[in-house]
DNA sequence: CGCTCGATCAAACGACCGTTTGAATGATAC
DNA sequence: GTATCATTCAAACGGTCGTTTGATCGAGCG
């Protein structure tokens, strides 16, 4: 019998996220991923062939939709002739924002890319820029066209403090305490606000 | 025989860092650690009781040093009646930035230093928080005083964006490829510049 | 010299790792 | 009913893990 009502490759990767984030890629083990999600270790083996490939498929099934969202509302703003550079940044950084507030495990999944960052593994950083490079590419033209007092190489510099930023703070890396009113998800919608205004006037620095 | 001028603590707390920067807390293995530093295995258990206490002295050593710096350069700032934001800024970010072109293994501690940040274990958040709390909140002040158009929360949300994009730039996380005429410490110096200048214009924000 | 004691050593401990195996299961097609 | 085939299962594989043990070393000292 099942103990839930998704497929076990689903249930892997759930599980597989969650103990990704709180333990890291070596730290979690297959043993921990699979009891947590209720199959059989061999389970892993058999549906991801290895444990690498399993990391990799942790990644793609939240990216795929986190770059299919972004690349929706950067068209919206290509579209607007008064688009603002606040909202460009939100294309960027909303999406990333409701993937972390995503009721199943997306507040997980942001620790699990800020680790991945950390990793420095070649490996990753080549599966993440062959597959979603191209995005960041398509949010440079738009953020040159907007801020044209900057050239090329600045803003590369700028827009990577602002994906730094915006990792450090999805992740909810930082040393704000949050009161113990408010939610982990007000928590981040916060930050994000915060995010947008800060990194705007940034980037509008002469 | 040594094999080196430093004992045996020191060489294992140089090798514990490159390969905890490279592999991870729980990735790199007191046997990788031991043979790199040329010390018997069982050495780090005699020196230091624990991998977990290994791990909180490499942090001690370098800490102690970054924190000292930190507040020589904020108490320098706060003399001057002309400092400018940026000089706080750069009071902050600059012993960072020399802790990370440190010859022996400083780079590797930015990035063992963005590990913690992402390992979010609460031991380790607890020994962070206990040695960088009271100079944080030195900062504060500081900043509080040079940006009285920001209430305390604002101010507090605004230093955690710069704390994690400076984590993120000394740790070398970005996509910038370093071109190849160019060294990783002429690549974290301008990084440095970038950041400062991104900073101020974000904190003075309206 | 003989004694002491911190430091270093090879070896072993039990536990856990990722992966593989071959049998059992159960739905589907003939 | 029976053959098929993807899936699940318990068990085991060889290795590596952090830690402990007891022997050995060697400088300092009476």
């Amino acid at each position: 019998m099942n103990a839930s009502q998704f497929s076990t490759k689903q249930r892997i990767l759930g599980a597989a996220e969650v103990l990704f984030a709180r333990y890291g890629f070596a730290g979690a083990s297959l043993r921990q991923v699979t009891a947590a999600a209720n199959v059989n270790l061999a389970a892993v083996n058999y549906h991801f062939g290895s444990k690498e490939n399993l990391i990799e498929e942790v990644f793609r099934r939240r990216l795929d939709d986190l770059n299919a969202r972004r690349q929706a509302a950067l068209s919206k703003v290509e579209k607007r002739a008064d688009a603002t550079l606040e909202d460009a940044l939100d294309a960027f950084i909303r999406p990333a924002l409701q993937l972390s507030l995503d009721r199943s495990g997306g507040g997980a999944f942001m620790r699990v890319l800020a680790r991945a960052y950390a990793e420095h593994d070649d490996r990753l950083r080549r599966f993440l820029s062959d597959n979603y490079g191209h995005v960041l590419r398509e949010f440079v033209v738009v953020f040159h066209h907007m801020l044209p007092h900057l050239d090329k190489e600045e803003l590369y510099w700028r827009l990577d403090i602002v994906a730094g930023a915006l990792t450090y703070a999805m992740a909810d890396f930082g040393v704000i305490k949050r009161k113990s009113g408010i939610s982990e998800q007000s928590h981040r919608e916060r930050a994000a606000e915060h995010l947008v205004r800060f990194a705007a006037a940034g980037l509008r620095a002469p």
